[in-house]
DNA sequence: TTCATTGCAAAAGCTTTGCATGTGT
DNA sequence: ACACATGCAAAGCTTTTGCAATGAA
């Protein structure tokens, strides 16, 4: 997913191509792994952009309408996301005791949810599967 | 799980048997599918409990380290819980239109998650699906 | 010019906590 | 009596929002 993409949905929906909202498209495409709000503001700040909390606040909904990141979790009651890569979809082993995080797929895992959704006659959009437990380093 | 149980641990943990945790709990167990803390705390008022937020605050918490209750979700920033019922653990697809909710389990699932934890040296504890889309009558 | 966007600060939630009071053991 | 439990109100946090100023089209 590219800044094209970014643009074009931006403008589709009527809204405008600012400086700011680029710069946080941008710095998203550019993190690995899992973020928070925070972490994201921080480090546009790092970067030296003027963006303030309210505009990440108002700017995070338009990327998950997109599809171009989701919401993975919640702790400490705030939102983490993720960025989603096309064909990369995963889900994640959460260690109760160190808060590691693994991610992994499951191609079975998949279809047997597709199988799983049709017996109920309900169309799967995106699903979101957490496993807590101990990692091997902490069980 | 009977108030039996609860005593028990409650007693185990140095805690003390008193009328509001007892009313929480008996609260709890009438309670059919999720809920959050406001809900219960308003079942509670409606009975009369004189029992305050605070309270059912510091609550649930031991009801989830009892493993009486669950949170199965986060929405709009606060969190849902669940009652685990012995032998029915469920999964959840959650209508992106409605916002009903339809529990399904499935045993073949449940292995599926144990081979790949097994795979990653992973000591499962527990776990939460959700799949999102649309059910029967909103798609 | 027009209307969306932004920043700021205030407001709005939900949750936690300090402290004095109440209560189980 | 001694802790723990509770309620209240205040504080803490994350997130949202009103409004005036700014900026894109």
């Amino acid at each position: 997913m590219d800044r094209g993409f970014f643009q074009e949905f931006i403008l589709s929906k009527g809204l405008r191509s600012t400086k700011k909202r680029n710069e946080i498209f941008d710095e998203v495409m550019e993190i690995e792994g899992h973020f928070d709000l925070d972490e994201l503001y921080m480090r546009l700040k790092q970067k030296g952009s003027k963006v303030s909390r309210a505009s990440v606040y108002r700017t995070l909904p338009l990327l998950v309408e997109i599809g171009l990141i989701e919401e993975v979790e919640r702790v400490d009651k705030h939102a983490h996301y993720e960025r989603v890569r096309t064909g990369s979809h995963h889900d994640h082993m959460i260690c109760l005791k160190c808060g590691k995080v693994i991610e992994f797929y499951s191609p079975t895992l998949e279809t047997l949810q597709d199988e799983l959704c049709e017996r109920e006659n309900f169309k799967k959009v995106r699903h979101n599967l957490e496993i807590y437990g101990y990692c091997k380093d902490c069980k």
